[in-house]
DNA sequence: AACTGAGTCAACCGCGGGAAA
DNA sequence: ATTTCCCGCGGTTGACTCAGT
C-alpha cells in the first residue's frame, strides 16, 4: 500500500483548468485514451494532474444540468441502502458522477431530510424532534384552545395529544435502538385508553394474516392534521418497483405454502430490502396493506416467514380500546417502517454488508 | 456601492485496495 | 513475502456567485 506523490512532488500544478488546457486533454484522451493517469499530463502537455478532471468534468457523457425528480428519488432511495458510496449510486444514474452525486447530496438532499426531521444518515425520524413535539403542537394548539374551549376542556385535550406524541415516539424507533414506550402515568394511559383509536397511520401492514379488517391501528380520528404527511411524502412509492426476477424466484423457492399462497395475488408486488442484517421482503396487496416476509435464521435456504415485528410494550388499554393489541398476527407501520423497506435492485443486493 | 452570509461546485487531500516489481 | 506504485474513493476546502442589507 501506498499513496502517491502529491502534485508537487510530480511536478503538477494546482487551480483551476483553462479551456485550452481542457481543450488539450480532452483531444488527447479522444485519440488515444487515457491511459496510465500518472503519464497523462506529460503526454498530453498539461500540467495538472488529469484524472479528475476528466472522469467529473470532461468526460462526454456527463449529463449536466439539474437533477430530476426521479433521480432525487433514486438518490434518497439509494443513499437509504447505501450510505455515502457515492460511487455505487453514481453507477445507478447515468452521466452522474459520484462528486456530482455528493455535492447534491450535500447542499440539496441532506437538508431537505433534516427540515423534514428526517436523520439524513438513518434516513429515520429524528428523536431530537419528537422529544420536542409536544411542546410545539401544544402551541400551535394553544391559541385554538383558549379560544374555542373550556380549561377543562382544554386540559383533557391536551393530555390527550401528549399521550398520542408518546405513542407515535415509541413507534417511530428503530427496532433494534434501546428505546422503549415512556412510562406513561395512570392518567395518561386513560386518556389513551378513551380515545376512538390512538393513533393513525396513513397504512396498515399485515403480516400473515393481510386480514383488511384487522388492522392493529382504525383509521384516524385524529382531528388535527397529521404531522407525518410530510414525512410521506418523499417515501418510497413501492408500487413503482417491480422485484427481480431472480430474487421472486429466491424467495417463490424457499417460502413455505402457507405463505405463498396468502401472497399468490396477481397484482403483488415485492421489494426485497435488507434491513438490520436480515433479509425481508415486502408484498403490496392494496394501496394501504402490505405482507413482510423476513427469512428465517438470516440462512439463504431457510422459507421465508412473516414478519412479526414486535408490539408495542404497552398495555392493550393503553394501546387503544377499539382495536386491542392481540400481538399475534398483524403489526403497524409507521413511518419507520418506510425508512426500513426501500429499494434495493439485485446488484445492490450483494453490496449489503 | 460596499459588505456579508449562504449556496454551489470544482478541485484538492489523504486513505485504502490491489497490481506490479 | 514485502515494498512500491497507481488508482479510486469519500471527505473537505476554497473560489466564485448571488441575494439581502
Amino acid at each position: 500500500m501506498g499513496r502517491s506523490p502529491c502534485c508537487d512532488e510530480i511536478g503538477l500544478k494546482k487551480g483551476p483548468w483553462t479551456p485550452e488546457e481542457d481543450q488539450k486533454l480532452v483531444k488527447y484522451i479522444q485519440k488515444h485514451g487515457h491511459g496510465s493517469w500518472r503519464a497523462l499530463p506529460k503526454l498530453a502537455d498539461v500540467e495538472k494532474s488529469c484524472r479528475l478532471r476528466w472522469t467529473n468534468y470532461l468526460r462526454p457523457d456527463i449529463k449536466r444540468g439539474k437533477f430530476t425528480a426521479e433521480e432525487e428519488q433514486t438518490i434518497l432511495n439509494l443513499h437509504a441502502i447505501l450510505g455515502n458510496k457515492w460511487s455505487a449510486i453514481a453507477n445507478h444514474l447515468p452521466g452522474r458522477t459520484d462528486n456530482e452525486i455528493k455535492n447534491f447530496w450535500n447542499t440539496h438532499l441532506k437538508k431537505k431530510l433534516i427540515q423534514m426531521g428526517f436523520d439524513p444518515m438513518t434516513h429515520r425520524p429524528r428523536t431530537d424532534i419528537f422529544s420536542s413535539l409536544p411542546h410545539l403542537i401544544a402551541l400551535a394548539n394553544l391559541k385554538e384552545l383558549v379560544e374555542n374551549h373550556s380549561w377543562e376542556e382544554q386540559a383533557v385535550r391536551l393530555q390527550t395529544e401528549v399521550a398520542k406524541l408518546h405513542y407515535l415516539q415509541y413507534l417511530l424507533q428503530p427496532p433494534n435502538n434501546n428505546f422503549s414506550m415512556p412510562n406513561l402515568d395512570m392518567d395518561t394511559l386513560n386518556v389513551l385508553n378513551s380515545l376512538p383509536s390512538a393513533f393513525s397511520t396513513k397504512d396498515h401492514i399485515h403480516t400473515h394474516t393481510h386480514n383488511p379488517n384487522n388492522p392493529v391501528l382504525n383509521s384516524s380520528s385524529l382531528d388535527s392534521p397529521n404531522p407525518f404527511d410530510s414525512i410521506h411524502d418523499h417515501l418510497p412509492d413501492l408500487k413503482s418497483i417491480e422485484l427481480q426476477t431472480n430474487l421472486i424466484s429466491k424467495v417463490n423457492n424457499n417460502n413455505n405454502e402457507n405463505i405463498s399462497n396468502n401472497n399468490n395475488d396477481d397484482d403483488n408486488i415485492g421489494v426485497v430490502t435488507n434491513i438490520h442484517g436480515q433479509d425481508q421482503v415486502v408484498y403490496q396487496h392494496q394501496p394501504c396493506e402490505f405482507t413482510v416476509l423476513t427469512q428465517g435464521e438470516n440462512s439463504p435456504t431457510s422459507p421465508w416467514l412473516p414478519s412479526s415485528p414486535s408490539p408495542p410494550p404497552v398495555t392493550a388499554t393503553a394501546a387503544t380500546s377499539s382495536a386491542p393489541l392481540d400481538g399475534s398476527t398483524t403489526s403497524t407501520t409507521p413511518s419507520s417502517f418506510w425508512a426500513d423497506h426501500l429499494l434495493l435492485e439485485d446488484s445492490l443486493f450483494h453490496d449489503i454488508p
